[in-house]
This record gives C-alpha cells, structure tokens and sequence, in this order.
DNA sequence: AATACGTATGAACGATTGTTCAATTGATCA
DNA sequence: TGATCAATTGAACAATCGTTCATACGTATT
C-alpha cells in the first residue's frame, strides 16, 4: 500500500537527501557512457597502449612486439580505444600507425595516475 | 636466429619508437593498478552511486531506494569503491553513512563527461 | 536476553570480456 | 598477376564480473 515500492522497507531514511542526488545524477544515459568510457580504461593491455602511444605514434607491428602480445590481440584493443575516441590512426602502406586523439587523454590517464599513488 | 622474439616477423619497424614507448611505460605494475582503478569506474552502478554522493553523504538504504537495487548488491559495489579509496563511510547507529573520499573523485568524473561530451 | 533492523559477506549463476586461432582484407613489390 | 606481409575480423573458449539469494554481523530497543 506503498506509493512507491522502496527495495528496503526502512521507507527512504533521508527523502531530501535522496532527492538531492537524484538531481545530481540527473541523466542516466550520460552516466552509463561515462561509465563505459572508464570500461574501456579498465583493461591494462589498452592502458599500456595508451602509455605507449603518449610517446609517439607507433604501428601495430610495434606495439606487438612491445608488450609481446600477438598483433590480434592488439587490434582487438585497438578497436576498443578507436570507438572510444581514445586513439587515431593513419594509413601508410601496409602499416597502420595509432596515436593519441587528444592531450586529453594524456591528462585523464596523469590524473589516474595521481589518485593511484595515494 | 633473431637476438629477441618479436611476436610479428617484420622485425621491430621502428626500434627507436618502441623504445621511447619502453620509457614511457616505465613501471608496468603503476600500469596495472591505473586500470585496476578505471575498471573500478567502469560500471555503471558504481558510476550512479559515486555521482550520487557528490551531492552529499548517503547510507546504504538511501542509495538503495534511489537507485532501485537491493541493498546487498549496492554494499558489495560500495566495497569496491572503498577498496579504491573511492568513498569513506562512518558508522552512526544501525546506519552506515558513506561519502566520497575527497574532491580528487569529483574531478575525475568530471573531466571523464567532458570527455565523453565530445 | 531477545528481537528487530541496517548492513555485510559468501556461494552460485548468468552475462560480459580478453585472448587465441583461422581466415580475410588491403597494399606493396617481384 | 601472383606472392608477401601488415592489419583486421569473427567465432570460440576461458576467465572475470555483477547480481541474487541465504546467512551472518553489529547496534539499538524492549
């Protein structure tokens, strides 16, 4: 006989407080792309990449021999982080050379850095 | 009869590009525990409730309403987020506030919808 | 003490994810 | 054209992850 069927029965402890992160979270669907961002800086293979790539551009061939993974296993990464916006590319013959889209992601990845060492 | 096993045959395309890329990696481990912590952030349940609390401190039922989700799913993600150093919490009674550890967790969010915002 | 309630934890299940393998594409060079 | 090589793609498998369910813990209240 509830209004709204709340998961605990303790009947929403702080309405005002709940409602004021309500707002806060706002849209959703931004969320879940924010959090599908992150899903995709959740992996170390593609955060050495990108580590790598903030050196310089660097070919496929290079990146495998690098982190001596196969290059299929790096084009797979490399998909990840081109749908991301992650990364760019540039055809050159038969090589393909990846770079960083943005110093934007160089700073993303310092300022994670920063929070890991405490 | 190669001195070092590259995974691809061409032989390292660019040995200096990779080297630079080898320096800029440095500590494979710092690596590992970045994305130990973006995976942290990347799902969007932990996304919700970390954006939720940056309107101010919440207890678990209070989460667990706004978020229509069992209590016990948000206090195992919430244990996540405090194994990060993402949140604290303080006990008060039956009930057990958290909050976000610092402002270093709001800017991080904020500079990855930035991001996400194109 | 005994009960009630908010929270935490462990096992288990379904879903998602990263790598491998095999096959294909696209581009150069003989 | 045919051969070669870097890169990509799709299917398949093992491993990881998030939620659910049942149970246990900690703190009031009676």
């Amino acid at each position: 006989m509830r209004e709204k069927v709340a998961i605990c029965h303790c009947g929403v402890v702080h309405p005002e407080a709940v409602e004021a992160a309500r707002a806060a979270i706002g849209d959703e669907d931004a969320l879940l792309d924010l959090s599908d961002f992150f899903k995709v800086l959740g992996d170390s293979t593609r955060v050495r990449i990108l580590t790598a790539l903030s050196a310089g551009e660097l070919c496929v061939c290079d990146l495998a021999s690098l982190l001596s993974m196969t290059m299929s296993a790096i084009s797979h990464q490399l998909r990840s982080l081109k749908q991301a916006n992650l990364v760019r590319y540039r055809r050159a013959g038969k090589s393909v050379y990846y770079a960083l889209s943005d110093d934007h992601v160089r700073e993303i990845l310092a300022m994670g850095l920063e929070h890991v060492r405490e």
